[in-house]
DNA sequence: CTACGTGCAAAGAGTTTGCAACCGA
DNA sequence: TCGGTTGCAAACTCTTTGCACGTAG
């Protein structure tokens, strides 16, 4: 339980309390990835008010618990890199698996290249991926025969 | 009018009508860049109802006419690579601005690379962002003098 | 004990649906 | 003309707000 000694010193240093609706968000999320906020009040329905989990979704963001990741158009929270690794998301176009993939230097190189050829600083960026997983390719590739 | 004359012919191909409400949508996209649904209704009242808005949105999305892109966490019409390049967006944390960056050969080779290492073949991507742009940089360093 | 956090009720956005009237081909 | 399209009313979903009660520190 080392991530849940995380939280519990970022939610003490912001001198917020630690309850059982936050720590039931935060374990809904570390178990299940990200979620929509709706995803996230279904799952925890008899356990965490409606209310109450966009209030805590809130106060993560607020103290860097969890971001707001774009999945496909719509909007996921997931925990924060303070937990997970920096990372971006590859979707199967196939059978919708999300998939992380670890950023790497090359990747981070050429983005901050393109944000130079505007002009810019490149402070952050996300990246999101759709393609075919294995599993799929090769269903594809059978029914191409 | 090239652009609406692209458009009128995807319209005719789908066996769809030209009307005056979806001409106000494509034009106030053409105009103005990504616009989030809330803010097409607001800048079409008077012009087009709220629930045509959403309805033309609808068809032009499965015509491939515009497509949804995630700008922060919350998304934004545009129009689609038929009548823009492919390109991605940079927001900027001082001024909000969005600038649209060309892509190029270097990221889709290194994005490539980055699905392929998870087993993917990549099929499209988006990237989007943020920095500081140029005016922005330099009250930032104005004001740390 | 006290202030912060929660649940409930209800208001407010944003989005969808059913239906009659309208209009483009 | 005629079927696709629009506007209106209303339903529905998602999210926010106000307030009294509950509970962690």
């Amino acid at each position: 339980m080392k991530e849940e000694k995380i939280l519990r010193k970022v939610l003490e240093d912001s001198h917020s309390k630690i309850t059982k609706p936050r720590l039931a968000v935060f374990r809904a999320l570390l178990k299940s990835g990200p979620l929509s906020p709706a995803e996230l009040v279904k799952q925890l329905d008899q356990t965490v008010n409606r209310v109450s989990v966009y209030r805590i979704i809130d106060l993560f963001e607020h103290l860097g618990i969890v971001r707001r990741v774009a999945i496909g158009w719509k909007h996921k929270i997931e925990l924060s890199e303070i937990f997970l690794d920096h990372h971006h998301h590859i979707v199967c176009l196939g059978c919708n698996k999300v998939v992380a993939v670890k950023e790497n230097a090359a990747i981070e190189r050429t983005i901050n290249l393109l944000a130079k050829s505007a002009g810019f600083v490149a402070a952050s960026h996300q990246l999101e991926l759709q393609g075919y997983c294995e599993k799929c390719q090769r269903q594809l590739r059978r029914r191409s025969l």
